[in-house]
DNA sequence: TGAGTATATGATTAACTTGCCATATACTCA
DNA sequence: TGAGTATATGGCAAGTTAATCATATACTCA
């Protein structure tokens, strides 16, 4: 049986791969992942509305993958831990086994 | 600008998130890792209904995050590939940092 | 073959997430 | 102080995901 200590931890890392659990976001990181920028700027890259750039980044401040801070008009973001990098890592060697395999799949044919 | 190719490249990374956002999808992770469990066993130990860690199984699935195998009545879940429980560890590693900070926090009041 | 067991799935409902528009807030600088 | 700029947020509609119950499917073994 999984105890309750358990389950809030489960709910924890939940919450954590929460803020990276969307396409918009993780070309945010994408973006933001070289260093600090503005709301501004990262609604450009990524071609999206302020409004809703700002509300991804406020998911993503929640789940505690990125930082903010004021500087003058703007808000500034930034990647909180370098773990969050090694997170997108990871989830790129599974695609490069998804295609591995798949390739594989191809040449038994 | 992000282009066609980076956009799918966000969706298709998503989709492998998506596979763990959820922290009874973890808690299954948790318990599978250390090797095959059947169906029954998986709802056993996360103390929920079969049909729906059924359903959650199915999810992991199609995101390429687990693989089964009919054995005899039952059904065999393992994780597909070694990068997934990384993962893990990764979320695991922020966590740890976020609880550091915490406790940063409270030493300097 | 028929009872029993393990799993998957249809249908429904509830809850959550996202996107969008309009607008509020907070700051800067002339 | 007032215009202008950057960001956040309320309200709403649409879309997505999750939980539950009932039931179907697939397999085993007496």
């Amino acid at each position: 049986m999984v105890t309750q200590a358990k389950q809030k931890l489960y709910e924890k890392q939940a919450d954590i791969v929460k803020g990276f659990a969307h396409a918009l976001r993780i070309a945010i990181l994408d973006y933001v992942k070289d260093g600090e920028k503005c709301v501004c700027d990262i609604a450009e890259q990524v071609g999206a509305e302020q409004s809703n750039v700002s509300r991804h980044l406020a998911v993503m401040v929640s789940a505690g993958v990125l930082v903010s801070r004021k500087q003058g008009l703007k808000v500034m973001y930034r990647v909180k831990t370098p773990c969050v990098l090694e997170f997108l890592g990871c989830v790129n060697r599974c695609l490069v086994e998804q295609a591995q395999e798949h390739e594989h799949i191809l040449n038994q044919l």
